[in-house]
DNA sequence: TGACAGGAAAATA
DNA sequence: TATTTTCCTGTC
């Protein structure tokens, strides 16, 4: 029996900067819903209520318990950003401008097996697509929570996954991603990628490429936003571009991949962030 | 309405 | 081993 939340309202001070748009709205997580200046985020089996205050992150949980030390793990508040943004700009003056656009980003922390399962639905699709799908899917599998009268769904669990019929697969049209998205579910369960969180990188990263669907830079996002591994560099389009322009590198995604891991050493997963989000919004 | 965007795997050199 | 081609859906 899950123990049931109360929807009294908590509160998390903020010490060094955060916000709460830059963290949801940068392409880590494509599931959460917005109304007026407040996230209804899908967490586990909660559905977390987070507003962004002056001093403070209040938030609400609804479901299953989350303590505010999950929440702060969850959003990266325990990240140590002003000693890894001083790192990085040693390491490179150049992230500067963008560290400056992108302040208050911070990197998430979401479960191994829905990470993978995300972006195997991300290959050569963009973000309101990613949503959509994976909103679809929450909603024909998921577990349903009502919060402010609205109907929210949690990602759905393998066993969830596993009563997916044909139709079911088809209705999302995921195209020639559906026998990866298939292949996964047959073959793992949370547990199978949760109990290789204390595994090296590389331990990691060859698992992960063992996957069907799964690729440098799928990998490199699981390991960055799934497996907490702040030195993980994924190299996409954007990324691709942002180093071309801002750094005046090129290569193949592999070599890219290992330059920023490189370059910025044990944080370069906050490196790619703030390229990410500055080549995204700022650049033409 | 046809061109284009997007990452992995298979095919090719 | 490194480069090119194919796969599929959504958008404008």
């Amino acid at each position: 029996m899950e123990k049931q939340s109360t929807n009294l309202q908590n509160k998390i001070e903020i010490r060094n900067s955060f916000s709460i748009r830059h963290t949801l709205e940068c392409g880590q997580i494509f599931r959460y819903f917005k109304v007026k200046n407040c996230y209804y985020v899908p967490y586990r089996n909660s559905i977390l209520k987070l507003k962004e205050e002056k001093n403070y992150l209040s938030y609400e949980v609804y479901g299953a318990f989350v303590n505010s030390l999950e929440i702060l793990n969850f959003i990266g508040l325990n990240h140590p950003v002003d000693s890894i943004n001083r790192d990085l700009i040693r390491r490179d003056r150049r992230i500067a401008p963008m560290i400056e656009f992108s302040r208050g980003l911070r990197i998430v922390k979401t479960p191994p097996y829905e990470t993978v399962i995300s972006f195997i639905f991300s290959i050569q699709n963009s973000i309101p697509v990613i949503s959509r799908k994976l909103n679809l899917l929450s909603e024909i599998v998921g577990k349903v929570i009502e919060v402010d009268g609205e109907r929210f769904y949690l990602f759905p669990g393998s066993d969830d996954l596993r009563r997916l019929s044909d139709k079911d697969y088809s209705f999302l049209k995921l195209g020639y991603r559906e026998r990866y998205f298939r292949e996964f579910v047959e073959r793992f369960k949370e547990n199978d990628l949760d109990c290789m969180s204390g595994k090296s990188f590389e331990k990691k990263r060859e698992l992960l490429l063992s996957i069907n669907g799964v690729g440098e830079k799928v990998a490199q996002c699981v390991l960055l936003f799934g497996f907490g591994e702040l030195s993980a560099f994924p190299v996409d389009v954007w990324i691709r571009r942002g180093l071309e322009k801002y750094f005046h590198v090129k290569g193949t995604l592999r070599k890219l991949s290992e330059y920023g891991r490189k370059k910025f050493g044990k944080f370069a997963g906050y490196a790619q962030e703030y390229i990410y989000f500055y080549v995204r919004n700022d650049s033409q």
